[in-house]
DNA sequence: AACTGTCGCGAAG
DNA sequence: CTTCGCGACAGTT
């Protein structure tokens, strides 16, 4: 459970506080944190969206990446039950559609959105250069369009590990060219 | 102002 | 023919 001070008013009156009304604005998450193989992996999600994924090989690298404290309350929740059975799934080789999950972008720019879209029209075990994606969003902004795979806060379900260089290199992932290659080759088979 | 998961060209081996 | 270095590119924080 996540709780932020939002407003905290203070009236003086009379030369003294005499009204003091606080406000406070709770947040509950629920977190989900499994382990593929040697890999990390944790989400986590609000009563209706997906907020962010991680991917790590340290448990300990997860919950900064997902900006929380680790011993907070796990709260259930259905979406993050799918999320985890359908992880299960892809990672022994089924062909997971990750399309349909609600993804919290509200924060994010037009931009970011738009190369994020894109990369999800990836199919299942193909790739494309960051150059394919600059020309579905016009722009010539390459080094841009990795920029902004790089902060893909949810990674697997936006595939940006099937973007890769246009000479055929595999270029970078922010969680670790290791995983990016793992994977590819998982989609492989 | 600095950063980024790029691209493509020219020069060198 | 392959590899390397470098400058241009564009959008974000």
């Amino acid at each position: 459970m996540k709780i932020r001070l939002r407003t905290i008013f203070q009236e003086k009156l009379n030369g003294h506080y005499s009204n003091c009304r606080i406000r406070v604005k709770i947040k509950m998450f629920s977190l989900l944190v499994l382990k593929l193989d040697s890999i990390w992996i944790g989400a986590i999600c609000n009563k209706e969206k997906l907020v962010r994924i991680s991917l790590s090989f340290k448990k300990e690298s997860l919950f900064a990446d997902l900006r929380i404290s680790k011993d907070k309350e796990r709260y259930s929740s259905s979406l993050l039950e799918r999320l985890r059975d359908d992880l299960i799934d892809y990672w022994h080789l089924k062909k997971i559609n990750f399309d349909n999950y609600p993804l919290k972008l509200s924060d994010y720019s037009y931009f970011a959105k738009s190369v994020w879209k894109n990369t999800q029209r990836i199919p299942y075990g193909e790739v494309r250069s960051y150059k394919w994606i600059a020309h579905k969003v016009n722009t010539r902004g390459y080094r841009a369009v990795g920029r902004v795979l790089s902060l893909n806060p949810f990674p697997i379900i936006i595939p940006c590990h099937r973007v890769i260089r246009n000479d055929g290199g595999l270029g970078g992932f922010s969680a670790g060219i290791e995983i990016k290659k793992r994977l590819l080759k998982i989609e492989k088979n």
